[in-house]
DNA sequence: TGTACATCAGTGAACGCGCGTTCACTGATGTAC
DNA sequence: TGTACATCAGTGAACGCGCGTTCACTGATGTAC
């Protein structure tokens, strides 16, 4: 704000960090990009020079919220297969509660069709078929493939539902219990 | 359009009719009241009668969108619970394709709060479960409720997940093959 | 059957708004010699 | 080390836009007597 230099330093990063506070302040559809240059404390139209118009911002914010997605589902362990499914899922529903809008405008259709979106979200599907599937090197069978497709859905539809308030725990039951009981009741079929 | 009279007769219903129309062109987030007056021949506030503000026609969409989805399921067949799953899955996933952006209306979070959007989403809901499970009286058990949670959380991940293009049927393959493949491989467990 | 009148369902103009984006511009920076 | 100059990264004003909503209003309808 308080800027001495003509010279912003860093004004693609600062947009960048206007724009999630914004995001999850306003929402993807009332985020303005006037609001974030403000926000940003430059002329409304400084972003510009960083990015080549609004949509390209909100591409730049969802992959943003890729990233911080992959970095906790890559934190998740567990000895069997069906522990690290239920704790990836658990990042991602905690990952959506705590920031509801970056997880919509990823999910969305709003930035669905840019390339770098599409990529940042391969490496999140990507990140949970070799989390759940475990090292190894054999090809991915077209069955395989189809039921990690299931379980990528079912992970960014219960976090779905979880942000929407269309689902809820039980009375006083933990958000993560809750999502162990939902996501083990469903794929009961994987070792325990 | 070319109304002879001052009274329209069923304006509600026309700018239902017009409103859905001008949703899957134009989305959501640029659907505007003005717009949908306008289509239906009309000033650009005669929709105040009908409707409290521009929420309400865009929550009353949704409900129109929940009451297909509703009657599309209601329609599946099949012997075994894992027949009528998929049969349910397709019909959403086909639902979803034909109209994305009722669709992304339904579950997103524009309307997400609306009581009317909450029941009629909560009828679709029931008529899953009813559907999976069968006829029958005993109670839902907290486990059964985990796992049909989980389902509906498939369902609507899949629909979602298709109609943003973020998952495809392999090269030639039919969507309801795919659908099938996919929720037979996550739910493997259901008697088939 | 006629009629006064309340109510309903529209009209049309206007308000105020903030937006995305473009234009012509200028201050700051870095580099070649 | 000095300097001319290209380039980069901002400014500030403006354009044109359509929006949601409100206001005061009027044409049409139905109902009580």
């Amino acid at each position: 704000m308080g800027r001495s230099t003509y010279h912003h330093g860093d004004l693609a990063a600062a947009l960048l960090a206007a724009g999630l506070d914004l995001l999850e302040t306003d929402g993807a559809d009332r985020l303005s990009l006037r609001a974030v240059a403000r926000a940003a404390g430059v002329s409304p139209n400084a972003p510009y020079r960083h990015y080549a118009d609004k949509d390209d911002l909100l591409a730049a914010l969802a992959c943003h919220g890729c990233d911080d997605l992959l970095h906790r589902i890559n934190g998740v362990t567990g000895d069997t297969a069906r522990e690290r499914l239920v704790g990836m899922t658990q990042q991602a529903v905690r990952f959506a509660q705590e920031r509801p809008e970056v997880f919509r405008l990823m999910a969305g259709h709003l930035c669905s069709q840019r390339p770098a979106v599409v990529e940042a979200l391969g490496r999140v599907r990507v990140a949970v078929l070799v989390a759940v599937r475990g090292p190894g090197d054999e090809p991915v069978t077209a069955a395989e493939e189809a039921f990690y497709t299931g379980l990528w859905a079912l992970i960014q539809g219960l976090s779905a539902l979880l942000v929407e308030g269309s689902v809820h725990p039980r009375a006083g039951e933990d958000l993560d219990a809750y999502v162990a009981r939902v996501v083990s009741a469903t794929v009961a079929h994987l070792p325990e």
